[in-house]
DNA sequence: CATGGCGTTTACGTAAAAGTCAAATATCCT
DNA sequence: AGGATATTTGACTTTTACGTAAACGCCATG
């Protein structure tokens, strides 16, 4: 495990530009250490990065990213806390749900969509 | 079922504004028939509209929901489109199932973050 | 030593997806 | 018919998530 990553090095891995990070470090969803001015990403950072863009490609807002994110910190000491932390969590889970059950309808109907095209190539005697 | 609903009745079943259902049918998406001006969706459009909000939830641009839902159509008659529409089908498919590992892996990590909340409530003695 | 490559900040620009507002019609109800 | 209510079109604005350009620092290599 390396100790610590470029900003380019991670623009080549995730395929997002050096402004995309710098983007994401000015909305405080990430913090690099730095030497000097240059920033030097560590493997949470990394890690953090590739959470981000999970989020992205899920639909997520910034906003939305910076909650979810939030969550997994660590786990507050607080009872009150605690237990409004594990209903903000359950929240995102549904919607996480949500987009699942969204997900699962529209593979069906693409199903369906192409099982239509085979058979309609069977029809014209097509080999499949 | 209903022969028409007016773009108020969709907006308040979808949550979402006359604008938006204009806008998606500036952009092709839809094309609710008219009774002089007035537009009257049918329940092919509501359908339809039903299908770009889940796209929408999903992440998809508009442009990505307009093609989805060219797929949705009769399929071509033509050998030729009809291979390419399935390779078109494959490629979107290939996109939800990378979201439903983001969404998998997503999920899981809420599920430890809440497992982690619940270890330190018992920690501190809470009744669950 | 200057050239290239990578890094930085600051500032302005932009595309997508609507939101907002106004003014003109349409439709519905009595 | 007439007033209330609903719709339409069009123009302008806003928000999000970056893109792009300018101007400069640092350092290794020919």
């Amino acid at each position: 495990m390396r100790d610590y990553y470029s900003i380019t090095e991670l623009t080549r891995e995730f395929g997002i530009s050096t402004r995309t990070l710098r983007f994401y470090e000015d909305e405080g969803l990430i913090h690099p250490a730095r030497r000097g001015r240059t920033r030097l990403f560590r493997p949470s950072d990394r890690h953090l990065v590739r959470q981000i863009i999970r989020g992205r490609r899920l639909g997520f807002s910034i906003n939305e990213i910076r909650e979810i994110i939030q969550i997994y910190k660590e786990p507050p000491g607080e009872v009150g806390q605690l237990k409004l932390m594990i209903e903000r969590i359950d929240e995102k889970r549904d919607m996480l749900r949500q987009k699942r059950r969204d997900l699962e309808e529209t593979i069906e109907e693409l199903d369906n969509a192409e099982e239509a095209c085979v058979e309609r190539l069977v029809e014209l005697g097509v080999s499949t």
